[in-house]
RNA sequence: GCCUUGGUGGCGGAAUUGGUAGACGCGCUGGAUUCAAAAUCCAGUUUCUUCGGGAGUGUGGGUUCGAUUCCCACCCAAGGUACCA
């Protein structure tokens, strides 16, 4: 009986579909284990080859700890709220949970068909109000808690207001807007319903402000910073501005802090951590006031080299600065108005492709140096930007190149304040080297102690203190979109108040049309009705909900982030409608123990969900602070994309080799074609064209007529990302008939490590599949016979080496491991059951198709997945290895390599025995021996 | 510019703590089987060579008996980030 793939993994999946085999169990006795992928948006374009990569990976570790005994949570779902849905709709007037619905059944078709060992019973989707209902929660309990800074966590509002009715606001240490007024009791308790709500936004960790955003016009919409590429709108490559707006913020800047230290507690990779460290980007320096001379005001400026202070010799303000105009003297008025009008006009764009152009003016103005009395003039220059630190910078030209540049420019005076240094090229910033001088109380002091000495000084004096300040921005919260999770907020006279849990979820209302309305609205701006929890009905029957009369619903919905925040720990309890996890459930599960996904969201998603989980963690709800305990990042799949070439005019095509790449004065120049992708799957493993194939897929090429060479034509070959665009898609369905899931996954895994980008090429299945096959012959007439040592030692060679790589996941060394342990079985001529047994449960998490259908032809009723992973026996290796030799290499070294579990008795007898041959060998005795302990002997002459 | 990761045959990639570089697979060459093909199996495949042996893991140094591996400098590629004071 030949190796029929189909048949096979039709039976298993079926089987596994029915007896619910990988369903978890929740609070089972067993030691539990969570392995998670980043579940997808359900694209339109169904899965890749790329896609199923970080799930195959997964599933076999989660297969692997299956045999070892653990509880396995390994859920899915879709994240499938997202903007290509609503472009959709707007199109063709399909609603989004449409076509949601069809993608995201494709989707799973094709999960299935790679035998993914899923518990689909926990499937979620973010868009289904059911989950969103949970994602309303959590906003409602952001909008509802303040960041109390003397404990270090999220305190409900209520204390907050219990506080400001006791004794007002002056002793709140909390993480807040910079300029909240303060307030007594009195003052709180006489402020009108909306002052004090007013006030509370400032504290608010979910919170309206009117912040600058970047609004795309053309898709009506504002854009996180991250959804902006090159001052164009990531999707669609859209024009951005920037406007103010009044906005949901999530108040993330309050744990700035606790989201940096606690990257040391999770195994993640250390490019990610950097990514969120650099995003974090926490500095340490000082805040400076400087007096002004002639107008009263003080301006404070951030630094990170305070000891540099007596090395100022201007300051420049950002063009946005509030004091700008203020101080500005009436003789530089014109130009500091035109130079502020301007940076106005300059788009991003405009900014970024310029950068090293040097441009400001001076105010007329001068402010007084906290120590040396000296007048500093103030200038503006746009290389100083509003959003960080003060928005005005102490220019310290000897110590900064931009500011040195600057001064250059405008020939501004550049004293010099270190010891020993040459600043008449460039500045020096250098603070390991630093020695300071001609700087009064620092001369003489180390970057360090100068520091450290100006910072107590500064703050004894009153005219400065230290700070640590943070790149990272509160992150803006609303979507002027339809297919999103609707806000539980409604505006009581401008006041923005939570719907209580009862009603939820506030539902998605129909819409007629997916655009802003007329008014500049958002889309649900055309809603007229709206859905809420009827059984609660009553509960909200005081709340209006219809935003055209007395209690308008907000309209924005939220953004892509906010469905993925918690959807691990919703994965635990799915079915739970009271809450969006138990704490039952939460404290069997704790945390995810695998997470594996890409890593292009190492600054969105994964930085706000563990935002999430530390709220969570402070609210009590959750037992960890951080969501994933390890995170792999894999790599993507790329796509080989077949290139033939048209000569420019004609309907001719030549043969990659026939055209020059190289030389621009050859007749045949490549720039004399043009570049053509085709489809992929008209290409031979030898990157012959399958013209007639062609001329099927394309009527276009009827016509043409193909230069050859040797008598066939040769594709050019370029990696480029998977795209319907270039014709170089690969889809899973193509290789599932063709060779079968289990090839596809030992291919997916054997094409290199896991988290290493590469590019796909089908070419080399045949070789996984074919070991498949052998695999199936070894076990075609296994045998009850005794196996040799041999067979042994073939084995447990290889339990050695695929547990190691399943420990830290090198799954592509597997594969080879167990291609050269069939070769060798079959070379041995073994079929011994005492063999195949546990060559069966080593593959499974591999193949498992395959390895269930030969545990059962091997007479076992029950399904290989509750076997027990073969334990690796050293004894077997040991046996065969002691016959390694004395080598002799010319040069007079002699090396001896011994077993690594030797007694020392055994090592030193070895090492005289050798010592003689070495000493006959050479002619002389070794100059020296080495010895690393328990491994490899080295005799030297 | 800065941060990160990487650079090994025609190709994807192996190589324990420094210890026979190129495992395994693809491709290619030759052979067996076959009327023939497919499939399968066997052998060879870094490179140069006067067949003795040289050279060789991006480049140049260093440490070491010994370096793909460790250290220093540089080059190249990919990804992230950017007037962050």
């Amino acid at each position: 009986m030949s190796y029929d793939f189909k048949e096979i993994e039709r039976k298993w999946q079926r089987f596994w579909q029915q007896n619910q085999t990988f369903k978890a169990e929740d609070l089972s006795k067993a030691p539990k284990f969570y392995v998670l992928d980043m579940f997808p948006y359900p694209s339109g374009a169904g899965l890749h080859v790329g896609h199923p990569l970080g799930y195959i990976a997964s599933d076999i570790y989660a297969r692997y700890k299956r045999h070892q005994g653990y509880n396995v949570l390994h859920p899915m779902g879709y994240d499938s709220f997202g903007l290509p849905a609503e472009q959709y709709a707007i199109q063709t007037g399909q609603h989004p949970a449409t076509t949601t619905e069809v993608n995201s059944k494709r989707y799973r078709e094709q999960l299935d068909r790679i035998g993914f060992s899923l518990d689909w019973s926990r499937e979620v989707k973010t868009s289904d109000p059911a989950y969103y209902k949970h994602t309303q929660w959590v906003f409602i309990q952001l909008f509802q808690s303040w960041y109390d800074k003397k404990s270090e966590q999220a305190k409900p509002i209520s204390e907050l207001v219990q506080c400001f009715e006791r004794e007002g606001n002056r002793l709140v240490q909390a993480h807040c807007d910079s300029d909240v007024p303060l307030f007594d009791a009195q003052q709180w308790l006489a402020m009108s319903e909306l002052d004090k709500e007013q006030t509370l936004q400032y504290y608010r960790l979910a919170f309206l402000a009117d912040i600058d955003v970047n609004w795309c016009p053309e898709l009506g919409t504002v854009l996180a910073n991250d959804e902006i590429v090159n001052g164009v709108s990531e999707r669609g490559g859209h024009p951005v501005i920037r406007k103010k707006m009044r906005q949901w913020s999530m108040r993330i800047t309050a744990y700035a802090e606790r989201l940096l230290k606690g990257l040391s507690s999770i195994d993640w990779p250390q490019p990610l951590k950097d990514a969120q460290t650099n995003w974090i980007g926490r500095s340490e320096g000082a805040e400076v006031h400087f007096e002004g001379i002639d107008f009263q005001a003080k301006i404070s400026v951030f630094t990170t080299r305070p000891d540099t202070l007596f090395g100022v010799s201007f300051m420049t303000l950002a063009p946005e600065h509030e004091l700008v105009l203020k101080i500005t003297t009436e003789s530089q008025r014109a130009q500091v108005e035109a130079y502020i009008a301007e940076t106005a006009m300059r788009s991003e764009l405009d900014r970024m492709s310029d950068v090293k152009r040097i441009s400001g003016v001076f105010t007329g103005a001068y402010v007084k140096h906290p120590f040396t009395a000296e007048p500093i003039p103030v200038w503006i220059g746009d290389y100083v930007l509003a959003s960080y630190g003060t928005g005005a910078v102490m220019a310290v030209p000897c110590g900064d190149q931009r500011d040195y540049e600057f001064a250059k420019h405008f020939d501004l005076p550049i004293p010099n304040i270190f010891e020993g240094v040459d600043i008449s090229q460039e500045a020096f910033a250098d603070k390991e080297k630093t020695i300071i001088a001609n700087s009064d109380f620092l001369n003489g002091l180390s970057y360090a102690k100068a520091k450290a000495t100006i910072i107590a000084r500064l703050e004894s004096e009153g005219n400065g203190r230290g700070v640590i300040n943070y790149r990272l921005r509160d992150a803006v919260f609303s979507r002027q979109r339809y297919w999103g999770e609707p806000f539980p907020i409604y505006y009581d006279n401008g006041i923005p108040r939570a719907l209580p849990f009862e009603a939820l979820p506030l539902e998605l209302p129909e819409v007629e049309q997916y655009l802003p309305t007329p008014e500049g609205d958002p889309p649900l701006g055309n809603a007229t009705k709206w859905a809420w929890n009827t059984q609660t009905k009553q509960l909200v029957d005081n709340v209006h909900i219809d935003h055209q009369t007395v209690f308008p619903l907000e309209l924005n919905t939220m953004p892509g982030w906010a469905g993925s925040s918690q959807y691990f720990n919703r994965f635990m309890d799915p079915q739970n409608d009271d809450e969006l996890v138990s704490a039952e459930r939460v404290n069997y599960w704790k945390e995810v123990d695998l997470y594996i996904g890409g890593s292009e969201h190492a600054t969105t998603h994964l930085l706000y969900a563990r935002f999430w989980q530390h709220f969570m963690f402070d609210l009590g709800k959750v037992p960890q602070p951080e969501f994933a305990r390890k995170l792999i990042n894999q790599g993507m799949i790329t796509g080989l994309s077949a290139i033939i070439y048209r000569k420019s005019g004609t309907q001719q095509y030549f043969s990659h080799n026939l055209i020059d790449h190289k030389n621009a004065e050859a007749p045949n120049f490549v720039n004399h074609f043009e570049k053509i992708r085709v489809d992929v799957s008209l290409i031979n493993g030898n990157d012959e064209l399958d013209i007639e194939a062609l001329k099927a897929w394309q009527p276009q090429y009827k016509a043409a007529s193909f230069e050859l060479e040797n008598g066939v034509y040769t594709v050019g070959r370029e990696i480029e990302k998977m795209s319907k665009r270039w014709h170089n898609v690969v889809n899973p369905d193509q290789i599932c008939d063709q060779y079968g899931a289990d090839s596809l996954r030992l291919y997916e895994m054997f094409l290199g490590p896991l988290e290493q980008s590469k590019p796909w090429n089908t070419a080399g299945i045949t070789g996984v599949h074919s070991f498949l096959k052998k695999l199936w012959r070894l076990y075609e007439q296994f045998n009850e016979e005794t196996p040799t040592p041999e067979n042994l030692k073939t084995l447990h060679k290889t339990i050695k080496k695929v547990t190691e790589d399943l420990d830290d996941f090198s799954f592509n060394t597997s594969v080879s491991s167990f291609m050269i342990c069939v070769n060798e079985l079959t070379a041995q001529k073994c079929a011994s059951r005492a063999i195949l047994e546990p060559l069966a449960v080593l593959i499974s998490p591999y193949a498992p198709h395959i390895a269930e259908e030969l545990w059962q032809r091997l007479g076992h009723a029950e399904s290989i997945v509750r076997e027990r992973f073969p334990e690796f026996d050293a004894s077997y290796l040991v046996e065969s290895e002691k016959e390694y030799p004395v080598s002799f290499n010319g040069k007079l070294r002699f090396k001896l390599m011994l077993p690594s579990d030797l007694s020392k008795e055994a090592i030193e007898e070895a090492v005289m025995k050798h010592h003689k041959t070495a000493q006959q060998l050479a002619g002389s005795p070794p100059k020296k021996v080495i010895i690393v302990p328990g491994k490899i002997i080295n005799i030297v002459h």
